[in-house]
DNA sequence: ACGTCTACCTGTCGGC
DNA sequence: TGCCGACAGGTAGACG
């Protein structure tokens, strides 16, 4: 589900309201992708100092190490005073004395994982190896065309691996090359500088204005105040196979790249 | 070192 | 109605 948008939007939801919060309780579910690293009520009594974001990860800065938290692809946190008993699918919950967060993941492809610092082994063999933030500014078009050009695989698929810029899932790939004219299947290294440009602002607009409208919601995503995302029915491309192109009218295109769906417009992304 | 494929897990949807 | 396969927002790890 979570994509940069919805994971920066679940941030913005929270981040304020838990920064300063002492931890109370800790209840766990079932497994989620790592074990969490730490006996679950060596947590209690540790403070939430602030929350930052890493590529789709959340980094939970605590008064003594951080936890990683990923939402995978059916995860969704809610913070709030207080909330019904844990379901089936609520796997993790923060409880503080401003009030419970809970990660609620059906899948469970999600992770919670406490490190004692971001240097530690876990944290460098998940976060090392990200690429640039889209939506700061180490994200400049020469950095990423060369990143582009150290590449041999398709530019979709290149976007997807975010091992050059991170955040852009399958949604926004499709949707980012669409904006910027380029087909899914073009070799990345053999972009002209201008495509790269135009891709570079495509993937900064359609992720600032995904966060905007408070990411996208396909089934059931929601932020961390229980909000539905509305993205989704501004997605040009995505899911949209057979209806027509909102730009020309031709019939919007399927295919598959490493076993992910992909769409695209066949006349408007002709190069 | 890179590209490609598998696996993890549950729910939903379309077709028969 | 029920069963079965395909598919779903991600990505580490194994393999060649």
């Amino acid at each position: 589900m979570p994509e940069l948008p919805e994971v920066e939007v679940t941030r913005l939801g929270f981040a304020e309201a838990i920064a300063g919060a002492r931890i109370t309780r800790v209840a766990v579910g079932k497994p989620l992708r790592w074990p969490l690293g730490v006996a679950p009520d060596a947590l209690v009594g540790l403070s939430v100092r602030q929350v930052r974001r890493r590529g789709k990860y959340l980094l939970l800065d605590l008064s003594r190490g951080l936890l990683l938290v990923h939402l995978g692809m059916s995860g969704s946190l809610r913070f709030a005073p207080s909330l019904p008993a844990r379901g089936a699918h609520d796997h993790f919950e923060l409880q503080t004395d401003r009030g419970v967060l809970r990660l609620h993941d059906p899948r469970r492809f999600g992770a919670v994982v406490w490190v004692p610092g971001e240097d530690a082994p876990l944290a460098r063999k998940l976060l090392s190896g990200l690429g640039m933030e889209p939506l700061s500014g180490d994200f400049d078009v020469k950095a990423f065309e060369a990143g582009l050009k150290a590449s041999r695989q398709n530019i979709k698929q290149v976007l997807l691996a975010g091992r050059v810029v991170v955040g852009v899932g399958n949604i926004y790939a499709s949707e980012a090359l669409f904006a910027a004219h380029i087909r899914p299947t073009a070799p990345a290294s053999r972009l002209s500088r201008e495509r790269i440009e135009r891709l570079h602002g495509a993937i900064r607009e359609v992720l600032a204005r995904a966060v905007e409208r408070g990411g996208s919601t396909l089934r059931d995503f929601s932020g961390a105040q229980g909000d539905a995302g509305h993205f989704q029915l501004e997605a040009k491309v995505y899911g949209r196979a057979g209806l027509p192109c909102v730009v020309c009218a031709a019939p919007i295109r399927l295919l598959r790249q490493g076993q992910r769906s992909t769409f695209f417009c066949p006349h408007c992304q002709r190069g």
